[in-house]
RNA sequence: GGAGAAGUACCCAAGUCGGUCGAAGGGGACGGUUUGCUAAACCGUUAGUAGGGGCAACUCUAGCCGGGGUUCGAAUCCCCGCUUCUCCGCCA
């Protein structure tokens, strides 16, 4: 969500902005009911300060013994004006909010416009693997090695959905391990959320009610519940946390990050490219998110990408970095990098973390502020958020990168304290 | 799932028959005075917030869980939700 001030200040200077990420923008039609929803506000409050005031003398007037029948009756047409004016008001109030709540974030200044094909690499690390045999890819050597049961997945969920198994469950496990203790050793709190969340978690988040239809809704009693969803990331949990409530500046930054499994619905967007486990509709990640000061946001940024970057680097995987173009930017976020990793059978490099700064678009959504302590005035917190990291990515890259000729895989030293093995034979 | 009770400012809490109640009284916090010492007594301040109008001092409006309603007027009455607590039932 926008602040109309800025719109209302400096409606030119918003609009090119966010042409970087949009087609099309008019504010005509929103500064004309900003213009007339004061106009009516101020008629009125007018009219409502009169019967406040007529109000309190009605008792005395009543003691006195005064006739107050044509009082009353004035006041009766008082009331059914202010009913019509603010009725109005409502619905002019309902279109300023949908339309400010439909604009995306401002795109911060260093991102560059347009869509995907202006994303940038900004760094790579290490190199892709070079093979003397013929490398499988993922879903040839998860089965046979026995991690992932997609067969039988798809028989439980349906399609989009598997089974880790035996050691592949035993993988997964160690990748999470691995990654809550590098948050924990860097002073994270750590958070389960609850996986069911109310409609206010996802408008807070900024993903409805756009999105609304991309994430599976529980079904309710007529009346009852509140648009309950399970979350498509713990992302739309932790931003809630602190939802309508004012923290005190000493206590930032907050930083958090958790674990959940990720539901999505994901429809329309299966390729063939992406079979296995590189989209399903239910996929584990650890989530970080801050809470910080605005002067702050930029280097937290900077220290999620960091931290995603050296958890992919304790895998010895080949990854880059890519600052993502205004369009392919999440519409809550104004920046994001994303850190892709190499998948050699897709030849093609896959997101495993996604790191944005929100700047203030979810906190004013969520209601979510500071409190200064020199001014002791309130301002709105910058929330970020940056994946820490996706698995079901990371398990195909390990597969593939570490594979032998004889189908075995080396498995990373990082998480052999949980594995307990160094070789994964067929 | 069934029954009952409750939700008032930072916290606890009073609120009578609807009318100077935007809200008594505590506690806490902050400021001050005095006596003195790892404190005490006394005095004072303590809705915040949001949205309007005004250059400003200032002023108006809304807010007693949320949303509707009744009324000239609602914290107070009525309806619908949400949440919490207690008891019962069921259960990993």
């Amino acid at each position: 969500m926008l602040d109309i001030n800025l719109i209302r200040n400096d409606p030119e200077g918003v609009k090119t902005s966010l042409l970087k990420r949009m087609d099309s923008l008019d504010f005509t039609r929103l500064l004309e009911c900003d213009r007339l929803r004061r106009n009516l506000l101020a008629e009125s409050e007018k009219l409502k300060a009169e019967r406040n005031r007529v109000s309190a003398l009605i008792p005395r007037l009543r003691k006195e013994g005064s006739n107050i029948d044509t009082l009353l009756s004035d006041m009766k047409k008082t009331g059914d004006l202010i009913k019509e004016h603010d009725t109005t008001l409502e619905s002019i109030e309902a279109e300023i909010h949908s339309f400010l709540e439909s604009l995306p974030n401002i795109p911060a200044a260093d991102v560059l416009p347009g869509g995907k094909e202006n994303n940038k690499v900004v760094r790579e690390w290490g190199v892709k693997p070079v093979f003397t045999f013929p490398p499988k890819d993922h879903m040839t050597l998860s089965k046979s090695l026995g991690l992932i049961d997609y067969e039988r997945g798809a028989k439980l969920g349906g399609n989009g959905f598997w089974i880790y198994r035996g050691f592949g469950a035993v993988m997964e496990w160690a990748l999470l391990n691995y990654f809550v203790e590098e948050h924990l050793k860097d002073g994270y709190e750590f958070i389960l959320p609850p996986h069911i969340l109310n409609y206010q978690c996802g408008y807070a988040a900024g993903q409805f009610p756009k999105f609304v239809d991309d994430v599976f809704h529980l079904k309710q009693d007529e009346g009852k519940g509140s648009g309950q969803f399970i979350l498509p990331t713990a992302e739309t949990a932790l931003v809630n946390i602190y939802r309508d409530e004012i923290i005190e500046e000493a206590n930032l930054p907050l930083k958090f990050f958790a674990y959940t499994p990720c539901y999505r619905k994901e429809a329309g967007s299966y390729r063939a490219e992406e079979r296995g486990m590189i989209r399903g509709h239910q996929f584990n990640k650890v989530e970080m998110f801050q809470y910080t000061k605005p002067e702050d946001s930029e280097n937290a940024l900077e220290e999620l990408v960091g931290k995603a970057e050296s958890l992919v680097k304790g895998l010895g995987l080949h990854y880059r970095v890519s600052k993502l173009a205004a369009g392919d930017c999440s519409a809550s976020m104004g920046k994001t990098c994303d850190i892709e990793v190499w998948i050699p059978s897709m030849n093609d490099y896959k997101e495993v973390s996604s790191a944005s700064n929100g700047y203030e678009y979810q906190s004013r959504r969520g209601n979510i502020r500071f409190r200064r302590k020199d001014s002791k005035k309130n301002e709105y917190v910058h929330t970020l958020n940056a994946s820490g990291l996706a698995t079901s990515r990371l398990l195909p890259a390990i597969m593939e990168h570490f594979q032998h000729g004889d189908g075995s895989i080396t498995i990373p030293e990082v998480l052999r304290k949980w594995t307990g093995k160094e070789i994964l034979k067929p």
